[in-house]
DNA sequence: ACCTGAACACCGTTCAAGT
DNA sequence: ACCTGAACACCGTTCAAGT
C-alpha cells in the first residue's frame, strides 16, 4: 500500500498502472474510466441534469445544491467542468435551442422557411421557458446568433431591399426575443393547470379597471386578449416585421405623410 | 415616565398627548409627525432610494441592507411599506416609465404619434435599464398596459384593418418589450465607458468564427452590427410593423404565395 | 401604528483537503 | 486531474421586541 504522500507526489498524466502498490480499485486509471465513463462527471452529464431540473422544477430550482444530489456528487466538483451558474444555464440554453434549430426542416419558399425557424426557436422556448428567460438576459448568446444569421439568409430571396435587411434581421430577432421573454415570464407565475383565459382576463381587467371610462382600446379589444393563440399571434407579428420590410413605405393611408 | 407596559397598552388610534407621564420626545404625536413628514418613511419616498440606487449602481446594488443603510432605518421597516423586493422593483418601474409617458407630446399624423410614444418607452428604458429587465420579467405591469392602450389608439386612424389592430398592438408591445431586455442585458454587462463598438465587433466576431466559411448573412452586416444606431434601429422595426399591419399582403415577390 | 435589527433559511462560490 | 464538502460571504424575509 502506498502512503498517501506518494499518491499526490504521483503525476496527474501519470498512469496509476505504473506506481508500485497502488491499490486495485486505483490501478488502470484509463480502464477505470472507461468502466465509468457511462456516469462520470462531465459538461455534457451536468447540462443535461441540469436541464432536467429546469424543465421539471422551472429556474428557480437549479442551484448547484440540487444539482449535486441529483449527480450524486459535491457542489464543488460541478465547478471543475463549469464556470458559473449563468455559464450552466447558458449551456443549456444553447443545448435545447441548437437541437431545436437543427430539426428544422428544409424549406423552399422565403416565408415558409423563416416562419419555420422563427416558429422552432419559439416552440423551444414554450417547452423551455427558462431557456427564454437566458436568451433575454443574454442577447448575445450563440443561439441568437444562429438565429439572426438563418432568418437573414432569406431575406434576400423574400425580396428585402438590401438596405432594409440588417435591420430586419435585427427587428425579427429583437422580436423573437421579446416573445420569449415573455413566454417565460407567463410560465414563471402562471403554474401548470392554472386556468390561463381567467388569468389573462385578470390583466386585462387590471389594466382596464384603473379610469374606468377611458382606455377605450382595451376594452375593445379585451376579449382577443384573454381567447388569443399564443403562437398563432407570434406568427401574425413575424408576417408583419417581413411585409413592412418589403413594402415600399407609404402603404398606410396615413403613412404617405413620410 | 410612563412604565413600558403602559406604551405597549396605548391603542395605536389613540393620541399620546392623553397618555398621562409621556415623555415630551413622544408628546402630541401628530405634531411629531407632521414636524418629521419631510423625512418619515413612505413607500414614495422607498421608491425614490430605490430608483436612487438602481441608477447609479445598478440592479445586483438594490438590497434591502444597502437600501435601509441609505434611508438611515432597519431593513424590516422597509417591509412595512412595500410587499417585497420585486414589487419594490415593480413600483420603481411604474413610476419612470409614467413619467416617461406622461411627458409625450400630443401630436395628430397617427404615425408620428405612435412613434413618439415608443420612443418614450425606449428613452426611459435606455436611462433605466433595470426597468427594461423587470418589464421583461413581468410583462403585465401596468406600464405595459399604458402602452398597449397608447399605441393601439392610433391604429384605427393610422388605417390598420380592424382585424389586424389587436396583433398590431401585440406586436408592437413585444417588440418594445424585446428591446427593452436587450438594453437592460447590454447596460449590465457593458459598464458605462467601454468601447461600444468594439464590443459589438467581439460580439459579431463571435458569432461568425464557428465555422469560417459560413454564416454569409452575419459576414455581410456585420460592418451595420457594429457601427448601427440603437434608437435609429427600435425605430426601423416600429416602422415595419406598422407597414405590416397596413399591408394588404403579398407586399414581396416571394410573400404572394399565400 | 410604525420601526428596529437580530435571526432564519437560504443562495453561489471558494478552497483546503482528499483520492 | 478530479472530486468532496465545509466554510464564506452574501442574500430576502420574518418576527419578537421596542417606541
Amino acid at each position: 500500500m502506498v502512503p498517501r504522500e506518494d499518491w499526490n507526489s504521483v503525476p496527474y498524466n501519470m498512469d496509476w498502472n505504473d506506481v508500485p502498490g497502488m491499490p486495485w480499485w486505483r490501478m488502470s486509471k484509463r480502464a477505470h474510466r472507461s468502466a465509468r465513463r457511462a456516469d462520470a462527471l462531465s459538461k455534457a452529464r451536468i447540462v443535461e441534469a441540469a436541464i432536467e431540473i429546469l424543465d421539471a422544477r422551472g429556474e428557480a430550482a437549479l442551484t448547484f445544491r440540487a444539482l449535486a444530489t441529483h449527480l450524486a456528487t459535491g457542489s464543488g466538483a460541478i465547478y471543475w467542468h463549469i464556470a458559473d451558474r449563468n455559464g450552466l444555464l447558458g449551456a443549456a440554453t444553447g443545448d435545447v435551442l441548437a437541437r431545436a434549430l437543427a430539426k428544422v426542416a428544409k424549406e423552399k419558399e422565403p416565408r415558409v422557411a423563416i416562419r419555420a425557424i422563427a416558429l422552432a426557436a419559439f416552440d423551444a422556448i414554450d417547452a423551455h421557458p427558462w431557456a427564454g428567460a437566458h436568451l433575454s438576459r443574454e442577447p448575445w448568446h450563440a443561439a441568437v446568433g444562429e438565429i439572426f444569421e438563418r432568418i437573414g439568409e432569406w431575406l434576400q430571396p423574400l425580396g428585402v431591399p438590401v438596405h432594409a435587411q440588417f435591420d430586419c434581421a435585427s427587428a425579427l430577432t429583437n422580436y423573437i426575443l421579446g416573445v420569449a421573454g415573455q413566454n417565460a415570464a407567463n410560465a414563471r407565475t402562471l403554474p401548470r393547470g392554472t386556468d390561463r383565459k381567467a388569468w389573462l382576463k385578470g390583466i386585462a381587467s387590471g389594466w382596464i379597471q384603473d379610469d374606468p371610462e377611458s382606455r377605450p382600446f382595451l376594452r375593445r379589444v379585451a376579449a382577443q386578449l384573454s381567447e388569443h393563440d399564443d403562437r398563432q399571434q407570434f406568427v401574425a407579428g413575424v408576417d408583419f416585421i417581413l411585409a413592412g420590410a418589403c413594402v415600399k413605405r407609404n402603404a398606410c393611408s396615413a403613412m404617405r405623410s413620410r
